[in-house]
DNA sequence: AGCTATTGATAATT
DNA sequence: TAATTATCAATAGCT
């Protein structure tokens, strides 16, 4: 769409990269809006420009709602029973526990990016590497493994293929070059 | 874009409304995953078809991430509106994201420990691994900081210590076994 | 699912 | 940054 086809990969050129960057999140917008609006489906879209700029769109501008339903059926947890709080003291209390655990998980989390370190003692920072240290070796591992599963299942795919491929070779009875491999549809050799 | 005119609509017959929905639905991915390779975006993007089924798009396969950077970015904003909960509606609202929050990060949480990987595609495996390399690398570095800092101050001391035992050493004239460092207060050599 | 006539989006340019 | 325009891409209506 536009003067010349486009190369899918990184425009290097800072200054088209901004401007089709805003083109095109112009019209990335207007898609998401069109296709909700059409077809009665709920969009989320999120876009973080290079610069970290946030720019979004949501149907019935309801992103939380929406990002909720997503994280509800990604994983198919159970409703969240806001019926089951009906006091207000309940609530608070709740409120504040949660509130909490919040703000314990994002330092957790924080300092297993490796970031907010300065507060930490040389005993509690010696614990964290052991704990990242066994974490990413079980994430090592776990990632060998899908990867050589992904191998093994290629590699018998391969196999079944080309045990496949020689036996239509032998059925259409073309020139066949068992050392280059190629069939000889007009000629007789290689 | 099309044989005619669409007026922005929800579209009333059900089976026009289906493959157009279906159309718009890949254009839509497709387009999302344009901008982001060509202008280095990160961009998430969360459909929900009328009879609830879900498609979904996100740079690099990392959804969670992208939403977590969307709720950190739009925190402060939700900072401000947490401080009026006057009405129990708003309680609602904020329970219901805190929980989702909760949710999120502990999930996280459990991925850097190197748990509940089975569910993680060999992509998203990768990128935590990226993630978690570099965050001990920070830790690690950090806790040299901290230990080589120990060890001068450790050194500072001993020396200052040494020095001022030097001192104390010729003015209670002991005798003093230089070789040894040793001090004989019952006999005069080694 | 395919096929085109059209409209829509946008890359290059001003 | 904002228009313009020549092209390419998406897709609405059909089969």
């Amino acid at each position: 769409m536009g003067r010349g086809r486009v190369q899918l990969k990184r425009i290097e050129n800072k200054i088209n990269r901004q401007v089709t960057f805003s083109k095109r999140r112009t019209g990335l917008l207007k898609k998401a809006h069109e296709i909700s609006v059409l077809c009665d489906a709920e969009v989320a879209l999120i876009v973080f420009s290079h610069k970290g700029k946030l720019f979004e769109y949501s149907t019935d501008d309801c992103m939380e709602k929406i990002l909720e339903r997503y994280e509800r059926y990604s994983y198919e947890e159970r409703q969240l029973a806001a019926t089951d709080f009906d006091s207000q003291g309940n609530w608070t209390l709740e409120y504040n526990r949660l509130k909490a655990k919040v703000e314990l998980l994002q330092r957790n989390h924080r300092n297993y990016l490796g970031e907010d370190l300065d507060s930490m003692s040389l005993k509690e920072l010696q614990n964290l590497e052991q704990q990242i240290d066994t974490a990413l070796k079980h994430i090592r591992a776990r990632k060998n493994h899908l990867m050589s599963q992904s191998i093994s299942e290629l590699q018998r795919k391969e196999k079944a293929i080309q045990v496949q491929n020689n036996m239509l070779v032998k059925q259409v009875a073309i020139p066949y070059c068992p050392q280059t491999c190629k069939l000889h549809f007009n000629s007789l050799i290689c």
